[in-house]
DNA sequence: TGCCATGTTAAACT
DNA sequence: GAGTTTAACATGGC
């Protein structure tokens, strides 16, 4: 989203509308300035408003298309030069005391990413699943529910595994591949092949040994959890 | 056709 | 007031 946006840094809004419960008028008039993420946030920063939107499960967003009425529309921003929208997504208006308090070195993609500092936060939280532990958004910053199962099954590590347990090298692998196979994944939506990439998640065997795989809702998230009993270990 | 899920927030409880 | 649970959001795939 930050990328297809990006046309759209410099331009003044010109007019917005939509469903949006806050007061997105105020942003007429206004430029848009810069846009940061922070894991599945996005921030579109028209200097002191500041519009903190999220996707998610169900929302998208789309540039220059041919407007349509829908009640689900939460926000069109018209530019200068084209136009953006938003579906079905959570939007915010914050300020930028708000960006303050945002632990960037926490976002998986981010080039301020600091590993280590995700595992100072892991070694606090010994008894934490992993399964858990890769969904906390304050640690993993942007790994999602399938990110976990992908990332899980790679390391081969059973998802009810404790934090504590980990050995030392699992437990940096962990941290490792949680943003190198985001990195994969973003790769992977960008050129729409991102199902045909899962080894496990949504998926009935193993890829490595043949055998069924398990599917539970894990851990205190409740999340779906697809792991090989073969293949992966329980620390 | 009905159920479920790539996720988070805020209200409603205890 | 703190902590926990539930509802809301709203759409596409199976």
């Amino acid at each position: 989203m930050k990328e297809n946006l990006q046309e759209f840094v410099g331009q003044k809004a010109i007019s917005v509308r939509g469903n949006a419960k806050t007061d997105i008028e105020i942003l007429e008039g206004k430029k848009l300035r810069k846009i940061k993420t922070f894991g599945k946030q996005t921030y579109l920063i028209f200097g002191k408003p500041i519009v903190r939107i999220h996707l998610l499960m169900f929302g998208s967003y789309s540039v220059n298309e041919q407007t349509k009425p829908d009640k689900s529309l939460r926000l069109e921003i018209v530019f200068e030069k084209g136009k953006i929208y938003f579906y079905s997504c959570s939007l915010k208006i914050v300020d930028e005391n708000f960006l303050k308090t945002i632990p960037w070195e926490a976002d998986v993609l981010s080039d301020e990413w600091k590993p280590k500092k995700a595992k100072e936060k892991l070694k606090e939280i010994p008894e934490t699943l992993v399964c858990d532990a890769l969904l906390n958004q304050d640690i993993f910053a942007g790994v999602g529910n399938i990110i976990k199962n992908e990332v899980l099954f790679r390391i081969g590590v059973q998802p009810e595994s404790k934090v504590g347990h980990l050995p030392e090298k699992k437990l940096n692998e962990l941290i490792r591949e949680a943003r190198n196979y985001s990195f994969d994944f973003l790769k992977w939506k960008k050129e729409f092949v991102l199902k045909k990439h899962w080894l496990v998640h949504n998926k009935k065997f193993c890829p490595k040994c043949g055998e069924k795989l398990i599917r539970k809702h894990l851990g205190e998230t409740h999340r779906r959890s697809f792991y090989c009993e073969n293949d992966q270990n329980l620390y």
